[in-house]
DNA sequence: CAGAGGCTATCGATCGATCGATCGAACGTC
DNA sequence: GACGTTCGATCGATCGATCGATAGCCTCTG
């Protein structure tokens, strides 16, 4: 068997909850995309309420485990910032299905199994807070609600998972590029780019998330 | 009567579709938050779908009305677009659910149902497009990519409706004023801020939208 | 080595609940 | 009596979930 069934029913739900939403996604619908009858699927799952909790808690660990290696040893700001830019940006990138499930649908889980979810998600933000804040008291960040730009910029770069292709014009390490300098200019960033290792966010890329980039 | 039942089941619809998606909301939590029999529901609408299909009509033809107000007999590339993005974000952020609608329920409707409304979205967005080609063109924006740009920019003032809150620090007209900024320099805007006249996108915001701004 | 027992993976059939939608009837107002 | 508005009752379809059963495989035992 080349994939086994349980990578297969997980497969399925993120492609159905990301086209379809989870409450659009039948149970029926994931036993035909998961090529397994609607019972099949409870040996692999809890409900399916479950099953969309786990895809969102994996899909988070990922992106911050992800975020941690790449900003970690790094103490310019600047570097550290457009590094989460790129960062997010690929994995938003390459897999547009898992981020969106993750975005949209965190208001359809229960307040006990949202709980944590959001939790990882702060965890998250926080980074992207933290390196926000060193600029702006480095003075290499000038704006007045460092606040609500790293909200602004936030939802800017997870937006790609909404309309890239990879069919396009634009190539991942360009996408990438592209994005940092729109944050880092948002970011009223005078100094120039710096070196943030751009190849190493690929590498990180390629191996969490099981794509060549 | 105060409200009539019809402005109630619409209300009823953009505050649930917002809140819960359109698959999440059933015929009767929708005459439950309208207060009337679901059977009575269908006096005032089609289908569920048409009901969903016309708050997106009415929802983005004011947005379009709005901006093409808002810019007209403006011939300056970055006033232009620092209009549409401080009503844009004003839009957001006074009618957060009505936008929640349009920009997460497109995909649930039928092709025959989606094709206009995403005609009507094309048209919006076609504004922003020509506001940041031209400032290209007349060399006071500098972006590679204009319509990665463009998407990106829409994507962050969007992303307002799904955060801000007016019980939040900052007062509207500040919030509409940072995002214009955020956008200016993320277009690599070397002139200065320019007279835009948010007065009037608020103004209009106020008028279309039937709120105090 | 034979076979009993248990474990994993799968299924068809079916459960009670809820879904979107429709019906005929009753209400009040002109 | 016609019309606009509302409703209780109910339709067939589909929902998420569970049931008992079966087929294949591994292990332990005599």
């Amino acid at each position: 068997m080349a994939v086994s069934s349980r990578e297969r029913v997980r497969a399925a739900a993120v492609k159905l909850f990301a086209t379809k939403g989870f409450h659009g996604t039948g149970i029926r619908d994931l036993a035909q995309e998961a090529e397994l009858s609607s019972a099949s699927l409870y040996h692999y799952m809890g409900t399916k309420e479950d099953l969309l909790a786990e895809i969102m808690h994996t899909a988070l660990n990922r992106l911050l485990d992800a975020a941690r290696e790449a900003t970690a040893g790094s103490t310019d700001p600047v570097a550290r910032l457009r590094t989460l830019v790129a960062l997010h940006v690929l994995a938003h990138a390459v897999g547009p299905a898992e981020t969106r499930v993750v975005d949209n649908e965190v208001d359809v889980l229960s307040p006990a199994a949202r709980e944590p979810v959001v939790a990882l998600r702060d965890a998250y933000e926080h980074l992207w807070a933290a390196a926000i804040d060193e600029g702006v008291a480095a003075g290499v960040f000038h704006t007045a609600h460092p606040a609500v730009t790293r909200l602004a910029l936030l939802e800017m770069c997870s937006g790609v998972a909404r309309w890239y292709s990879p069919r396009g014009p634009l190539a991942l390490d360009q996408l990438a590029e592209h994005y940092a300098d729109l944050a880092s200019r948002a970011l009223g960033c005078t100094s120039p780019p710096g070196v943030h290792d751009l190849n190493r966010c690929r590498e990180i890329v390629a191996k969490e998330w099981g794509v060549s980039v």
